[in-house]
RNA sequence: GUCCCCAUCGUCUAGUCGGCCUAGGACACCGCCCUUUCACGGCGGCAACACCGGUUCGAAUCCGGUUGGGGAUGCCA
């Protein structure tokens, strides 16, 4: 049995997207489970909308998803040679011909065809030109595109499929696809199931909606004596409302999910999971996913995105995250928003932080940790209201007293002086110091900001509660 | 219209040859316990075979049809 080769051919058009990161995942997948290759083709036949950046992005996106690719990175265009040649060979064989028919021709044929209550196909006036006819108005350099003759004749065509009984296509319900464009660039169809062939893709991995085109490619390539891959035509991913993907109902592009700060993992976990039954809560690696996966027996219906998984993910990645790493994530949330710290003081942060941010961003909610002037809200100042000023008149003198950093010697005193207890003692205190009503550990919270710091914020509260 | 694919809890799914399925798991959700908060953890709960026929002693499972979603029928990929 020859090794498995896989590919991802993203056309170099766009940036990376949930359904792209679907495809690419799944073949990489694919190619790792069974020890074989897994290559990265850049369909790039539409020159004048391919661009460089793109190329760039993709292959960043991939890395940063963990998703290395063997070999060099081919490109289509390379392969023009191959894709004329397959072409010249259908062609005399009359397996692909020469179409005059111009565009409203082929209209008035379609409503002809529907009006008849007749599948709207091409009528293969071209396709029955006599050698002749047809080379008289090639010489005569009328304007043609190129399609494949596969309505011609009766038969089927079968393509072979790993998650379902293999599909059979009778050829007279196939149509006869154009290939080369009147500009004479081809369609997407010959090139991207040659290049399979000369690449020696052994697996294809898509949705699908290619089903149909795996027909026209498995007919052209068996015609060119060409092995087909094997395919695995696995069901579409919709967008959260079950309708397909599209840019408004969440289909980011990974640079999106990127800027926001999510992490490769959580993207990989929501994606995997997606079409496959019970992997184990703990399979966290992507070396850990592929264990637990079974790709030949991926789901053939369709499934659902949901962006509330991967952000959950993600939090449980971040709550994962020990002190040391968490430092830089929160220097560089601050920075953005222009506060600065130094490396002590965000570790210091780190630790008593960590567990309790959902998002890098939610670090802003805990600013006051770090600048005793920030305000609190409405809603908690009420809190601090209730508890009154007498109450913060002994928390600040048993702070005082005690050091205030040995959070149960400070709490046990204010407690005897001020008779205040349980969520009363508590929480006034936690919102004094911390802004919040939720958060880390008062006991870690104290030593973070030390005497001053606490005595800081008790006055700031005071003034609060005098006006 | 014609052809092809798909159809089990809110979501992802288990369900090999029909009986062990009054349909199992995970996530989400709800409740209780733990916890000075949040989270974690523990325990419990809610919740589905799209519909209609047929075959059968017996169907989520097989067959036919219907409905719904998706794809193709594009000089998009």
């Amino acid at each position: 049995m020859s090794k498995v080769v896989t590919r991802f051919a993203p056309s170099p058009t766009g940036l990376m997207h949930l359904g792209n990161v679907r495809t690419a995942m799944l073949n990489w997948m694919f190619a790792r489970k069974m020890g074989g290759k897994f290559l990265l083709r850049f369909e790039d036949t539409d020159q004048s909308r391919s661009e460089q950046q793109y190329i760039d992005a993709l292959k960043e996106d991939m890395l940063w998803l963990g998703l290395q690719w063997d070999d060099e990175p081919l490109f289509q265009s390379a392969h023009a040679e191959q894709h004329r040649e397959a072409l010249d060979k259908l062609a005399e064989t009359n397996l692909a011909y020469p179409c005059f028919c111009s565009e409203s021709q082929l209209n008035l044929d379609r409503k002809l065809a529907t009006s008849r209550g007749l599948p709207p196909r091409y009528n293969g006036r071209c396709r029955e030109l006599s050698n002749d006819e047809r080379q008289a108005k090639l010489d005569a350099g009328e304007t043609h595109t190129w399609r494949l003759a596969v309505h011609a004749d009766s038969g089927e065509v079968t393509v072979p499929d790993l998650l379902r009984d293999n599909v059979v296509f009778l050829r007279k319900d196939l149509d006869d696809p154009v290939v080369v464009r009147s500009d004479g660039t081809f369609t997407f169809l010959l090139p991207n199931a040659i290049d399979d062939a000369v690449d020696g893709i052994t697996h294809v991995l898509r949705g699908d909606d290619h089903l149909t085109n795996s027909a026209y490619q498995v007919w052209m390539l068996e015609s060119l004596g060409y092995t087909a891959p094997v395919c695995l035509h696995h069901g579409l991913l919709l967008g959260e409302d079950g309708a397909k993907l599209s840019k408004r109902t969440g289909s980011h592009s990974v640079a999106d999910l990127r800027a926001e700060g999510l992490f490769p993992e959580a993207l990989q976990q929501a994606m995997v999971r997606l079409g496959h039954p019970n992997i184990p809560e703990d399979a966290l690696s992507i070396e850990a996913l592929l264990e637990h996966t079974d790709i030949e027996h991926l789901s053939t219906s369709s499934v659902r995105w949901s962006n509330e998984a991967m952000w959950r993910w993600h939090t449980k990645f971040l709550y994962a995250k020990p002190a040391s790493e968490l430092a830089p994530l929160l220097r560089q949330s601050l920075a953005q928003h222009d506060i600065d710290i130094d490396e002590t003081q965000a570790l210091a942060l780190a630790e008593i932080l960590g567990g309790n941010l959902n998002r890098m961003e939610d670090v802003l909610n805990f600013k006051r940790l770090l600048d005793a002037s920030e305000t609190i809200s409405d809603e908690n100042v009420q809190v601090l209201k209730e508890a009154g000023a007498v109450f913060f008149n002994h928390a600040l003198s048993t702070a005082k007293a005690t050091g205030g950093t040995d959070w149960k010697a400070w709490t046990n005193a204010l407690k005897e002086i001020s008779g205040a207890k349980g969520k009363g003692l508590f929480m006034p205190l936690r919102i004094a110091l911390t802004g919040q009503a939720h958060g880390p550990e008062m006991s870690k919270v104290v030593v973070f900001l030390g005497a001053d710091g606490i005595q800081t914020r008790l006055n700031q509260v005071l003034g609060l509660l005098d006006d």
